[in-house]
DNA sequence: AGGACTCGTGGAAACGCTTCCACGACCGCT
DNA sequence: AGCGGTCGTGGAAGCGTTTCCACGAGTCCT
């Protein structure tokens, strides 16, 4: 018995002159030892810096302590938007003090996809969050073949009978565009999300609701189709202003479209809110830089994060399929720009 | 044998009609097998959906398969940095065609630090790749402690014996400042880096580097510490404005920096590059679509991640502590900005 | 024709852990 | 005093692989 690798659990035992299953008891915190030998085995441990080797636990637990958040994205675009960061940030906060761990996945295309299916398949992971969905998204069958619990961060796309979470994004949508039109906003425009994504489609089905409930139609001129990101939504703005340069209110569907917007319109000497009023949608961290600070729409972010992972971990503990999902309030954030 | 979970070697073998031994040989393709018997056992393992439990592999070959990207940032807000995102979308298309799979593990705080230090020690990973450290980053010495062959992106704070792959940054700050220099541009600033991180430093000692090789002292009031982000950049050249109205030129150590920097510039009624000229860092793809587009300093993503990986596969494969490595040259790109 | 190969194959050990089961020791009760 | 309990413990089986070793059947040489 060599100290070459990493010390086992054999080790332990005979260094703490006692068998391997108390060593085990002792290591997973068992009721079931007398305080002697629970001393003598923590001792043997500290002096071998003993850790379980996960590969053997986890043949017999079946249980890796691991849980994966897949993104599938074509572009690594995902990154770079706050709320990515802000669901990231929330899951970590949850698990901080629990032995899980949270790994991220990124899959860029089919390949990558597959790839993560088979990383799933082979037994990595417990479970999976499976983030920001395209409407050609393969991920959701991949995974559904695996027998691993899923729970998607948003409603899927096609309806399936899958669990997620999801924040109301058409009454968010609703009361942001509500709030233009209570104003007295005659052309209320807005920069859409990628409309092959339910956040997309949402927020731009709230947006028609409001506008019908008070009577106006839908204008074609007033929607443009944006990307979720700044860039896109400067560009945006910038058609919008073209086709219609009596626009006088804009909804955008993601702050940093919002934030995009803003640098439109000041590039074209509209001031706001006075000429143009703009509301944002996610409470981003950069709607309360920007200048002027963003009305936006906030979501339950910690709440959502909270309920995703009870889903997901209740699904792993009981091991049963039942689908279950949540569509969390959002609340309108008043600021300065509309 | 019920076929409650997913197949284990032995149902594939009964199936096929031949010994574990033989299926777990086809399985991992080695060539002492008949023919009948590799059909025999492909036919298995298709109708079977067999796949190889990893936990159990692992468990022998000590070879998980997956090697991490760890991210040690304070703030969730590297994620939003295009160099960032550039070295993930790298490192994925190196290891498109092997069996090898990339996780990304995120640490805010010292808590979450210790805990990806448990999960590398507990055999996760084969390998890991450290990006992004701050100077009191403890990552480095809790990884060392692990055993695991670990290579930085980015040269270490502190000199310490390590392998690393980092771009040459001091040779491309220095490059670009240089080139303002022989513009004739007077008042030369430079937005920096975070100063506790390396790039940061670097960056900043290039610039100093090119100004003395000018004859040129460094003026305290043409340089302000920026922290990477568009933001960050926005407001320093705000600082840079006031404190040295005459500026003429700026080497922002980032291209999110250089265009924040850009519209603190047009707030402001300059004019870029006749007024103000403007040099950015990293190539990123903001740099080709801002406007002006921005001359900028680009790495060699390709080379840098495909080197990161050459280290941290020939130390997994050798096992062998030898630490090497390399420094990537840079190369000033051209554009309108300067 | 017979020995020395190679080649494909199967049996069995090993990887490091958890957990079932059995077994003594001790307790408090009748 | 004897009996049923509880409690702490150790032995051993088992998780699903890989891989060493041995073995029989060919093949090729002298």
């Amino acid at each position: 018995m060599t100290t070459v690798g990493a010390p086992t659990l054999d080790e332990v035992a005979v260094l703490a002159g006692v068998s391997r299953a108390t060593v085990s008891r002792v290591v997973n915190g068992s009721p079931r030892v007398s305080p002697e030998a629970r001393q003598a085995v923590q001792a043997a441990v500290d002096t071998l810096r003993y850790v379980p080797n996960r590969m053997a636990r986890s043949l017999v637990t079946r249980r890796t302590g691991t849980i994966a958040l897949v993104l599938s994205e074509s572009d690594t675009q995902i990154f770079s938007d706050p709320f990515f960061a802000s669901i990231v940030r929330g899951l970590s906060a949850h698990l901080a003090d629990t032995e899980l761990h949270l790994v991220l996945l990124a899959a860029r295309d089919a390949r990558e996809q597959e790839k993560i299916g088979r990383y799933v398949r082979q037994g990595h992971v417990d479970g999976v969050i499976l983030m920001s969905l395209h409407g050609d998204d393969l991920l959701p069958d991949i995974l559904a073949r695996t027998h691993v619990p899923v729970v998607l961060s948003g409603r899927p796309l096609d309806g399936r009978a899958v669990s997620f979470v999801d924040a109301d994004n058409a009454g968010g949508a609703r009361a942001a565009t509500r709030h233009l039109l209570d104003q007295g906003r005659r052309r209320v425009a807005t920069i859409t999300g990628p409309l092959d994504m339910v956040a997309g489609q949402d927020r731009y089905a709230g947006y028609r609701d409001a506008l019908e409930g008070h009577g106006r139609a839908v204008d074609a001129d007033l929607v443009v189709e944006g990307d979720f990101t700044e860039d896109g939504g400067l560009r945006a703005m910038a058609t919008l202003l073209e086709r219609a340069p009596d626009v006088d209110a804009v909804f955008a569907a993601s702050d940093p479209m919002a934030v995009g917007a803003l640098q439109a319109l000041r590039a074209a000497g509209r001031r706001v809110p006075d000429d143009v009023a703009v509301v944002g949608f996610d409470d981003a961290a950069v709607a309360r830089a920007c200048d002027p600070p963003l009305t936006t729409v906030a979501q339950p972010l910690e709440d959502m994060t909270r309920l995703l992972l009870e889903l997901l971990l209740r699904r792993i503990e009981d091991g049963d399929d039942a689908v279950e999902s949540r569509v969390c309030e959002t609340r309108l954030v008043r600021r300065a720009s509309a």
